[in-house]
DNA sequence: CGTTACATTTACGTAAACGTAAGCTTTACT
DNA sequence: AGTAAAGCTTACGTTTACGTAAATGTAACG
């Protein structure tokens, strides 16, 4: 309950991003600053959805997703309908997430197998031929 | 060295992908089908290197990222130079991808929690108030 | 030979996620 | 009072990764 709230710079400098940025997902509805006069007053609730939206950011979810997925946050009083449909998104996105961290543990492997082969390329540092394919 | 070559139509039904995509992709020099009179045929390497391209894409990376990985498998003969360069932007990406993975298993781990507390909500079915924060 | 099917090039259109510049307040100093 | 700093709105610009349409080519089928 502290009012301890941030001026768009503050908000900017503590999480990295720009005015435009923050101005932008207010625009989308991610973001709800408080005003004091037409000044934006960033609080407590807008810095805790902010580390979300730059969380889900870095999985590519797109601005839209992330936006259902922080509903799920805010909704409680609704109706059951729409809870099961925001929970029904986040099951779905969490068996992207799972398959996708299974091509992720893949793909890793596959590269550090692919930079160990590039090791012994290096090395050897001749037989040209026949390195790909 | 089975000849085997793919029109553009097999080749979409083929990776699920339009025509436009493959046109595209050589454009951005992606692949390299050769032609028959103007049209093009898809090697058997044009259909390695695109499974690669589409699963780069699954975890994000730019088409432009992904060209320059596709390099590594075929520079080969090239200055070990060249190599060290391709390598070093591979490491890089590996330790992206990890870091990575590790932000998707929090990730995965404070959804399920997320979910859980869907349940909760959806079974109680009221208490409306003070829902989030 | 006509048409249907698939291919090609060229080029403008689009959605997402901001960047950036212009021009106007408001607030803070000195 | 003057001015510089920070904020605001409006609006056009930018990049990526294709979509989509138009005009044209070509090959096979009946």
């Amino acid at each position: 309950m502290t009012e301890e709230t941030l001026t768009i710079r503050e908000m900017c400098d503590a999480y990295g991003v720009t005015p435009r940025t923050l101005r932008f997902y207010e625009a989308k509805e991610l973001l709800f600053p408080i005003r004091d006069g037409q000044k934006r007053l960033f609080t407590k609730s807008d810095r805790a959805r902010l580390k979300l939206i730059l969380r889900g950011k870095r999985f590519g979810f797109s601005l839209e997703e992330i936006r259902q997925l922080l509903d799920m946050y805010h909704i409680g009083d609704q109706q059951a309908t729409q809870m099961s449909r925001a929970y029904e998104i986040a099951r779905e996105r969490l068996a992207d997430m799972i398959s996708q961290r299974e091509e992720l543990d893949s793909a890793i492997a596959e590269l550090e197998e692919q930079l160990r082969w590039g090791e012994k390329m290096i090395a050897s540092l001749n037989t040209p031929q026949k390195a790909a394919e």
